[in-house]
DNA sequence: TGAGAGGGTCGAATCGATTCGATCGAACCG
DNA sequence: CGGTTCGATCGAATCGATTCGACCCTCTCA
């Protein structure tokens, strides 16, 4: 952007020096300079320091990325999808515990990682992003036609907690047996009016009633598994769709929930641990004992060791590990190889938020 | 990755088709199909028909963004500059609203944000990342050599609160002004002993006490300038560093700064709300009320509805203003514009964890 | 009817590096 | 002492698109 007046003078006011400059400076050829930066390949001493020495007097900075990407045909970049706004996608500190272990794995690569999101605007970019391979977390299948894209591109691709897709690496989590798990957990005490507080079931994020509709209408993997799930304990099981997944979110359905003490349920299901102590926020300010009148559970497995003074049953879902394995993915496929897809396990938490009916 | 058997006996197979087969099977030239693609220039409709019907016909996805970002020069991609590792920086809610704020403004771009880190493998991607702009966010200047790279390489950067560098967008807060301020309202209260809960003062992030020493060699411009806030009302108030912005932080330090009860202050000011918060739970575990025995101050302003029962005394700043402000420079500086730096101020919150100190 | 305008298309240069194969010495070995 | 090999260097092709200037043809207006 500025102009350099430092040494104007004697060289014309080339913008920016590239290789060929410095070679010329250096009196080699621009391949034996290209030698001298990348290490591959045999050079002597002397000529490295000679073409380092020219680098340094022309202010060159070293190879251009964006050449060398073409050149070589990868750019060292990752993309990650995430589901509409960053704001809310890090809300949930599973979707940052799945980024870390990606960021863990393909570091490695000396990649970095490209957020893309797939609402309106960022979609351009989605589709033109220079990247080598892609990972999709927990996004719904809006993206069909951006993944046929990356297919014919040839980027590798790997999706957690998707529908599974062709020449898509899967990684999976035993959303529908967890959440069964949780249903016969609170089925075992007692319950039998169970309602369910849902990630976002669509593209919009609807907030409202689980209905039937929704869920035909439904496009998140996720949220559908796990509403499966439950009802394949308690097959009418009612419920609300939040927003996003956050403690707000679950205070509003959990209100949405509970007020109504003729439809009142004697335990919740919430899809994600954050969502859960947003019920459980809804319960207190109702007057409602948690567990004694009302039973809660969550989902992921959160630290809420700050965040709450409770010690929520819940199903601890290895997320850094999904991340992990994700950019294990990556790395494999972007080696030629053909991993095989993966898919983790939760475990059962019993915490201290449900208890058995209240009996009036 | 995997080779395609479908129309595979006509044509050879070609590995991926480019713009120059498209344009071939249409029958015109390369530049006339690039045309057709990138809009730009009169094409006429029944050419681009052939043109688009020829790149369908060979599965061709459109121009490679890597070849794309050579010739033009930009690659559409900004980079963000992020100490350590994610899982700590994504921990504090100020981050990401920052994040987000600065996706908000560069996503009419159409550029994504590329995640670097600075720390040991990651630093090799930082230097070579395709980027047209980085923002550095909180960062140390350990960074220095790594921005003088980015200079070198014309590539626009601001900077979120770091000390001031030349050709840097500064975006600034008054951390000095607001951290007096805090410190102030705990005199005029009465407190005479208080105490810091420091951020990271070094890229180490070494955990301990604030010694004359670390104040010296820390690099943490953000903490430094905070402690000399407080320092300009209680010029010898001890302190601990964290090592990370967090609750769980807070918690250790309040420890270390409470436990000793021949020395333990009135009043504690947390460089964070996240820490501030984890002090009060180090209170709390060691029998103290706040704020009858123990005042209580953070910084930050993030919504602790969910979080805790209190309403933290804090200076609430507007981090995702902050990050909008960071987006329009990168624009601004992109559009070949002199934007000029900005400073944002905080603003006063008096909440219920600060009170007179108790006399006994 | 001829000049000018302008839409549509094409050629060729260019962005900046990487890399394969060839070349040229010098050292080494029998 | 001659042939071989290895190390260092260079030339030229290539990655895939963009874009400027030139060209042609048609339409319009005087």
């Amino acid at each position: 952007m500025q102009v350099k007046a430092t040494h104007a003078a004697a060289t014309p006011v080339r913008s920016r020096p590239n290789l060929a400059a410095v070679a010329a400076l250096a009196g080699v050829s621009p391949s034996t300079a290209s030698l001298a930066f990348s290490g591959s390949g045999p050079v002597s001493a002397v000529t490295r320091e000679r073409v380092l020495a020219a680098a340094a007097q022309l202010d060159y900075a070293g190879p251009d990325p964006r050449a060398q990407s073409l050149r070589r045909g990868r750019s060292g970049i990752i993309g990650v999808v995430i589901e509409d706004r960053l704001r809310d996608a890090f809300r949930d500190p599973m979707n940052i515990a799945m980024l870390d272990g990606i960021a863990d794995e393909t570091g490695s690569l000396g990649a970095g990682l490209l957020l893309l999101t797939e609402n309106g605007e960022g979609a351009a970019s989605i589709r033109n992003a220079p990247v080598d391979a892609v990972v999709l977390i927990g996004c719904s299948p809006s993206l069909a036609a951006q993944v046929a894209t990356f297919r014919q591109r040839g980027i590798a691709l790997v999706a957690i907690e998707a529908e599974p897709m062709d020449d898509v690496l899967a990684i999976d989590l035993d959303n529908f047996n967890a959440s069964q798990t949780l249903a016969r957990h609170l089925a075992e005490l007692g319950h039998g009016l169970v309602s369910v507080v849902s990630l976002p079931l669509d593209a919009a994020r609807t907030r409202g009633a689980i209905t039937e509709e929704a869920i035909a209408a439904g496009t998140g993997y996720t949220a559908l598994e796990r509403i499966r799930g439950v009802r394949a304990v308690f097959p009418d099981a009612p419920g609300r769709m939040a927003a996003v997944s956050s403690i707000e979110e679950g205070l509003i359905a959990g209100l949405a929930i509970l007020s109504d003490v003729s439809t009142r349920p004697t335990a919740v299901i919430a899809q994600s641990d954050l969502l859960a102590v947003g019920v459980i926020r809804a319960a207190e300010r109702l007057g409602l004992a948690v567990p004694g009148e009302l039973s809660i559970v969550g989902f992921d497995g959160v630290k809420l060791d700050g965040i709450a003074p409770y010690d929520l049953t819940t199903m601890v879902q290895p997320a850094v590990e999904k991340g992990r394995a994700a950019g294990r993915g990556v790395i494999a496929l972007l080696a030629g190889e053909h991993p095989r897809a993966v898919s983790f396990t939760s475990r059962f938490h019993r915490g201290t938020t449900t208890a058995p009916p209240d009996i009036h």
